[in-house]
DNA sequence: GCAAAAGTGTTATTGGTACACCCATGG
DNA sequence: CCATGGGTGTACCAATAACACTTTTGC
């Protein structure tokens, strides 16, 4: 019977990353149905009949969010197929993309009434995560963190403006390391297209006012950025 | 009905490239059945009940080519899931998997009686392969490229003993580029684990004869390899 | 003035590019 | 000796790392 070709469950299971009160943080939405009924999870959902997965994680990322997929860029982490990862079916196989968000103002209750809402990377593997979504969400963090080095997707993190300090913080935040200011400052500036001045200025509690910027049109970062030591 | 969830048929398909007079090559399997019916497609097969996509990938690709998938490293490029890419069933969705080999002495003909064979990659496209698999291969064909630059994973094109030579041809057919000899040889040889020498020679036809080495322990490449422009 | 964050200048070093040049072998 | 590919030396250049220093705000 092993041999005979089967059919499978597909979903598709959102890793979509913000960073709130400085830590870099997942959406998770607590499931409330057995298997680890009580258990924090992955937002995600079943494949429909007339999409592929890419617009099933797209509409996902809308339901939960209410964030347009066309303006964030949606990845691909990988595909999960281990047999009996979901106890619930024979095969059940999940896709998963990873999106990156700005700061929300809102835990951000999806159309359905499953309670969602913002917990740390760090604090998120504390009891575990269903399913194999541990496994998962280390993929996306680290697809994540290699997308900061080669493209300029960082921006995704932050607001329509902000200022070079918020996009360097974004970097020291998800990367775990202090970057030194001012060859932060230069290296974004000097790559054409990542960042465009607004002509507006912030002025922070304290300290002299930053200018803000909005994203380029690059999407590529040559040459990359480089991990330095710490220099915060 | 398009909103129910639904199960879905799985296959895994494989990019196996090598490199063959001269060319990058594709190992392409000729169809016996309609859909398609005489195209040339990638080999691939149905995900069996007690396996996940990667072994039903390393499955076929020891079907195919006798070569040990524990051996390779094998790549996912990608899942494929758009409705009606597959005309039999109304959803087939294929995980596409990229692998390197050396250059195999035989069209090795697989367990199943299919003809398979080794198609430069530039002609592939020529009719075009059956389904979306002009797509798959484009995008395996973009990763592969990718990896040259990144990791040790050329050294897979080559046999267990190669030149330094052999390998910087890999990267130029690879990347369609000429590289400049002396600087290669520098940077594979100060790469730590790149390469290591056997300390064996090879004679070629004319010119002095080459030192022998085998691939290295380390799996990423840093700094990467750059492409340079044209000094061969 | 002082603290704090933004931003500029300058130097050392690392690594890639280009290319001249020598080495070892077959014919 | 000559052609050919293997391999070394070296000058130059681009980009990063480190850090001193100036600018502009709030208090």
């Amino acid at each position: 019977m092993s041999r005979a070709r089967q059919t499978v469950t597909l979903t598709a299971d959102l890793v979509i990353l913000t960073i709130r009160d400085g830590m870099l943080s997942v959406l998770l939405v607590e499931r409330e149905n057995e298997p680890f009924r009580g258990r924090l999870a992955l937002p995600g959902g079943f494949l429909r009949g007339d999409e592929s997965l890419e617009q099933a994680a797209a509409r996902e990322l809308v339901e939960e969010t209410r964030l347009d997929a066309g303006a964030l860029r949606l990845q691909q982490v990988g595909i999960y197929s281990a047999p009996g990862r979901d106890p619930r079916r024979p095969r059940v196989v999940t896709c998963a993309y990873l999106a990156i968000a700005p700061d929300l103002p809102v835990p951000v209750a999806g159309s359905d009434a499953r309670a969602a809402r913002w917990v740390p990377v760090i604090e998120a593997a504390d009891p575990g995560l269903a399913f194999d979504h541990d496994c998962i969400l280390a993929d996306a963090v680290d697809l994540a963190r290699t997308l900061l080095q080669f493209s300029t997707i960082a921006t995704a993190f932050c607001g329509p403006e902000f200022t070079i300090g918020d996009l360097r913080e974004v970097y020291e935040i998800v990367w775990g390391v202090g970057l030194d200011k001012p060859n932060f400052h230069r290296k974004v500036t000097d790559t054409d297209g990542f960042i465009v001045p607004t002509g507006g200025k912030r002025s922070s509690f304290t300290g002299r006012p930053a200018a803000l910027y909005r994203a380029g049109g690059a999407t590529e970062l040559v040459p990359p950025m480089m991990r330095s030591r710490f220099g915060a």
